[in-house]
DNA sequence: ACTTTTCGTTAACATAGGTTAACTTACCAA
DNA sequence: TTGGTAAGTTAACCTATGTTAACGAAAAGT
């Protein structure tokens, strides 16, 4: 699989299936590989420029920026097939893109894929699914860390991974691996990993979900997408 | 300026610019008008089915998302220029597209639209930045309900909208009209309507800013700026 | 002009979540 | 295998923000 070219990738991407002409064999950077990084690496940093685009094939990547007292906030842990970096503006990142375990990424030149969002419909079709997909994805994080409360919003962002993981069969039973330390959860939630820590607990304790060993798994969806309303219709793909 | 058409209004709009050549006539919905909305009436229902995309001309818009025990979220207060409403999926709106202040909106299917990007390229191209911007507004907003207190949060906010309304013309001297509630403030910030006028009042004892009968002015932008650890660079447009 | 909401303000009190710190457990490198 | 570092756990205590409620001042409707 890891010698897998983007354009392989991509006819197999949930979004990208309608993507199998041979229309699609012009652009070189389909023929490209993907880049592996080691768990913990950085891909690039906050405040400095970078002009790729990344789509993640394996491995779990950290989006996320820093404040001036050295709080961070973690925007995002994009999951295979997710799309980073479409800034569209020469400008220093926003964010820092970095590696939580090993990870593999598909790196496009952003002019190339611009240019050829242009030519290949649908090619840019996927594209701008994905955004808007990030963005609803956004949205709801964002309703996490203004309105629910640490428990519903712990909760509500398990049930997302595993939705997420579930797309391309990385998630089955409930259960999933999950490299995330209660730090980054913390990060994630905007709560301290103590917080984090009870909240985990109690969610166990009420035998609802358990985080156990890098592994995450549902006791009982229904108690739990109560607890966190939770709706999948944020993350369709089609 | 209110019977302008969408046209004449992308030539004005700051990214929009170079749309000035005449092969943009064809799209028979840049002869659109904007429609006008009452303040505080409904434009389009989270839950419920939308295939139009809005752009604002004029006013405060607010899409809002609610939570099941009532509880609701403002994701974004849109202003002139500002795009509402690409989902690129079919399916309910995730959010709720309301006026604040009196509001006018051009209306675009979303199918038109779509279409006229892929042949256009400076269409899609301002397509695409500009939902990358909404992108990074909702990542500071972000940021601000997960990791910034209160006193910050609401000061990071007052000056995005500051800075928002600037590009065009909008606010100036650092003054600027602002037809929130102390409701829709904490809806927007995710704290409580009271502990808002608590903030509020405190950044006025400060002598940082002073919102009163709906306007907002900046008393020092130094002490401000450092407070919210603000940097505009997020708000880029080209 | 009058009445009725809505909005802003303030105070007293309650609590979810933050802080610090100590200890344990798991992991990693030599 | 062992020693060292990072991660998880728990407890005691603290504080920023939430809650409730009362009142005055604007707006809005008749």
């Amino acid at each position: 699989m890891h010698n897998q070219t983007l354009l392989q990738f991509i006819k197999s991407h949930p979004i990208g299936a309608s993507l199998t002409r041979d229309e699609s064999e012009p652009y070189s950077f389909l023929k490209l590989v993907a880049k592996e990084y080691k768990a913990h690496s950085i891909v690039s940093r906050q405040g400095e420029v970078d002009t790729r685009i990344f789509i993640v094939q394996s491995g779990w990547a950290c989006l996320q920026r820093g404040l001036q007292n050295g709080d961070r906030q973690i925007i995002d842990t994009p999951l295979r097939g997710d799309i980073i970096g479409v800034r569209a503006v020469d400008g220093p990142s926003i964010a820092t893109l970095s590696a939580i375990s090993d990870l593999s990424l598909f790196e496009i030149p952003r002019r190339a894929l611009a240019s050829a969002t242009l030519l290949h419909r649908p090619l840019g079709n996927m594209l701008t699914r994905a955004i808007a997909r990030q963005n609803s994805i956004l949205t709801e994080h964002l309703m996490n860390t203004g309105r629910r409360n640490a428990m519903s919003r712990t909760a509500h962002f398990l049930l997302e991974m595993e939705e997420r993981l579930s797309a391309y069969g990385l998630a089955s039973g409930g259960r999933y691996e999950c490299p995330l330390t209660q730090q980054e959860l913390a990060d994630i939630l905007g709560l301290t990993p103590v917080h984090v820590n009870r909240t985990l607990g109690e969610l166990r304790k009420l035998e609802m979900i358990s985080f156990k060993a890098g592994w995450v798994e549902v006791l009982s969806r229904k108690k739990l997408v109560a607890l966190a309303g939770f709706d999948k219709e944020y993350l369709r793909l089609m």
